[in-house]
RNA sequence: GCGCCCGUAGCUCAGUUGGAUAGAGCGACGGCCUUCUAAGCCGUUGGUCGCCCGUUCGAGUCGGGCCGGGCGUGCCA
């Protein structure tokens, strides 16, 4: 309702439709941020083409109708018909006015809020946690704020690999090393080392590899002894999770874990179900589900392998029954799976399979929301120089520890405790943002002196930003601030332009929701920043031989702006710390 | 072979769903601190949008065909 944008395309369509005829009210306007004012609509050429009139004079007849009274200061037709509008100081004053009123900033709470799971993380039990989980863990976090802030019901889910054939070896190698060393290992969360060391046992030990398999089977068979020791492991995990969770400020908790364990005893139903409409077919001794529109190497079917030749269950069987349950069960109108892009195919086999199923109607919206990958400097995937997969925990130290040498040289003045919460806050939040800040879909490199600087499209940059605006707030007196919103007049060209981008924060939060492309809230805070630091630069607020009035003014618009940052970046899962 | 994704400035990336002269940051060069945070601001420099057709008033954006790279393609997840 801030949006000016929104504000003008209902002026076009009335206007519209009393110069053409109602049936061309709903005629998409084609309003676009311009270069050459604060807005342009494009509706007259593709209009002209429809009434096969000229656009100029198309443009003109809109012109005639269009009330915009109060709203722009100038409406002018350039080049083939772009109309050029450009905002009135009031407008935007009485804008940036309501939006100071409005605790969500613009943010438009849905109308029908929609029961919506998030499936991201999904880290391994027994596996340390590594950089191919940063990314689904971040995006999906931040999607998680967004539809959150919306209104909506998010349900998230951390399908987590705590089940399988590898728990035989798992169990084994924890009986061997006793629980209270195996505890101690994997607390201070080692757990590479303690699913090596049982990798090469099961390799090397014949005897052990043995133990395991029937340890397997004790464990399918839900042998009690053996699910205690499987829920040590989980339990040690989760506990290990949790620590790299907190760490870098996402919601996820124990309660959100959903993993491949929960589906067990819904397997079978589901596989029964599939069965019954026909869907599972025998097919070279394993049980498969083909869904249409996917073919193999020669052509052929592809199938989803819902129970394998030796009559256990794989991934996709698992998938199934968790799109089943979501869908039945949890009652999602819309599912999220935060994965990474080269299970595409699968996940695009499993949906169809629910289609055909009939658990997926068009009453719900299932999405994949695919990710690149993390590359090195060499363009390559991210890899430790031995080779190995990079830990999130020495990637989390890493950023934390970048951060604080450069806050210990920026910040000399501020208390060390103070300093290292800056540190924490900047490094986990470059990574976050770094992250967030390009095209989803697209591979990135990661370049901690990239993610680190103080120029550009970064954290640290609109962090700073932030930091900045409330050391004014800080610095002014209570009488100022008593003044209020009333005090708000916008008259400089930087601070029209800084209202401008502030009444644009909810269609941002819009969009990223409608895409599930966090960079375009990124790509606004950035740009929101950079207005700020211009506006700055010439409008002075506290500084002395500022005006009372002025004084006053633009403390509204400091404030507008800290909050419209501050609650952008904690929509990233950023924290903002007060001063840097 | 088939399917999906990617290709924009020397480097890292945007480009609001088809709009005007394709934008940022870095780099390079030049300016701005005796009080609101210079981790900043302002300016200059830099492009065959991988290539070729097509669709139309208009294409980086849509369609087709190539070229280059990545991933997937039946019992790992």
């Amino acid at each position: 309702m801030s949006d000016p944008v929104k504000v003008l395309e209902a002026a076009f369509r009335d206007a519209i439709g009393a110069a053409f005829g109602s049936e061309y009210e709903s005629h998409d306007p084609s309003l676009r941020a311009s270069q050459h004012a604060d807005y342009q609509a494009n509706a007259a050429m593709a209009l002209g083409k429809v009434l096969k009139k000229n656009p100029r004079e198309v443009a003109a007849a809109i012109l005639e109708k269009l009330n915009v009274e109060g709203v722009c200061d100038k409406v002018e037709i350039a080049g083939p018909g772009f109309i050029n509008l450009t905002l009135s100081n009031a407008f935007l004053t009485r804008q940036v006015q309501a939006l100071s009123k409005d605790k969500a900033l613009g943010v438009v709470q849905a109308n029908e809020p929609q029961t919506t799971v998030v499936d991201y993380s999904a880290p391994n039990v027994a596996k340390e946690m590594h950089v191919g989980h940063l990314r689904s863990t971040i995006i999906g976090d931040c999607l998680v704020r967004v539809f959150e802030a919306q209104g909506h019901h998010v349900i998230r889910q951390n399908h987590v690999g705590d089940w399988g054939t590898q728990f035989g070896m798992l169990i084994e190698h924890l009986l061997d090393m006793g629980e209270d060393d195996a505890a101690k290992e994997l607390g201070l969360g080692d757990l590479n080392a303690f699913y090596q060391q049982a990798r090469k046992k099961f390799d090397s030990d014949p005897a052990f590899a043995d133990r395991a398999r029937k340890r397997v089977v004790l464990l399918q068979g839900g042998d009690e002894a053996t699910l205690s020791r499987w829920k040590v492991l989980f339990d040690l995990s989760a506990g290990y999770f949790q620590t790299i969770y907190d760490r870098l400020g996402v919601l996820l908790t124990k309660a959100d874990i959903a993993g491949e364990s929960f589906y067990n005893q819904l397997l079978s139903p589901t596989l029964s179900e599939l069965e019954e409409k026909g869907l599972a077919k025998e097919s070279q001794g394993a049980l498969c589900v083909f869904p249409s529109g996917f073919a193999g190497r020669e052509g052929d079917p592809l199938p989803l392998i819902v129970r394998k030749q030796d009559g256990g269950y794989g991934y996709a069987t698992t998938d199934l029954a968790a799109i089943r349950y979501r869908l039945k069960t949890l009652k999602a109108k819309r599912i999220l799976y935060v994965v990474g892009a080269p299970q595409s195919a699968h996940l695009n086999m499993v949906f169809q399979a629910a289609r055909e199923a009939g658990w997926l109607t068009s009453e719900a919206r299932v999405e994949h929301v695919p990710f690149g990958s993390v590359l090195g400097s060499d363009k390559k995937m991210l890899k430790t120089r031995a080779g190995d997969s990079v830990k999130l925990v020495n990637l989390l130290d890493e950023a934390v520890e970048r951060a604080s040498a450069k806050v210990a040289e920026k910040s000399k003045d501020l208390p060390s405790e103070e300093r290292e919460a800056i540190a924490r806050a900047v490094g986990i939040g470059a990574i976050k943002y770094a992250d967030l800040s390009s095209d989803r879909v697209k591979d990135y490199v990661f370049d901690w002196d990239k993610m680190l600087a103080f120029e550009g499209n970064t954290a640290p940059y609109t962090m700073y930003a932030c930091a900045r605006v409330l050391g004014i707030y800080r610095k002014s007196d209570e009488a100022d601030r008593a003044a209020g919103d009333e005090a708000l007049v916008i008259s400089a060209p930087e601070e029209h332009a800084l209202a401008a981008a502030l009444l644009r924060f909810g269609s941002v939060v819009e969009l990223v929701g409608e895409t599930l492309q966090p960079h375009h809230l990124c790509g606004y805070l950035y740009e929101t920043a950079s207005l700020f630091a211009t506006f700055y630069q010439k409008c002075p607020v506290v500084k002395a031989g500022t005006s009372d009035a002025d004084r006053r003014s633009r403390l509204v618009l400091c404030d507008v702006t800290a909050r419209v940052l501050k609650h952008g970046l904690n929509l990233l899962g950023i924290n903002v710390p007060g001063r840097m």
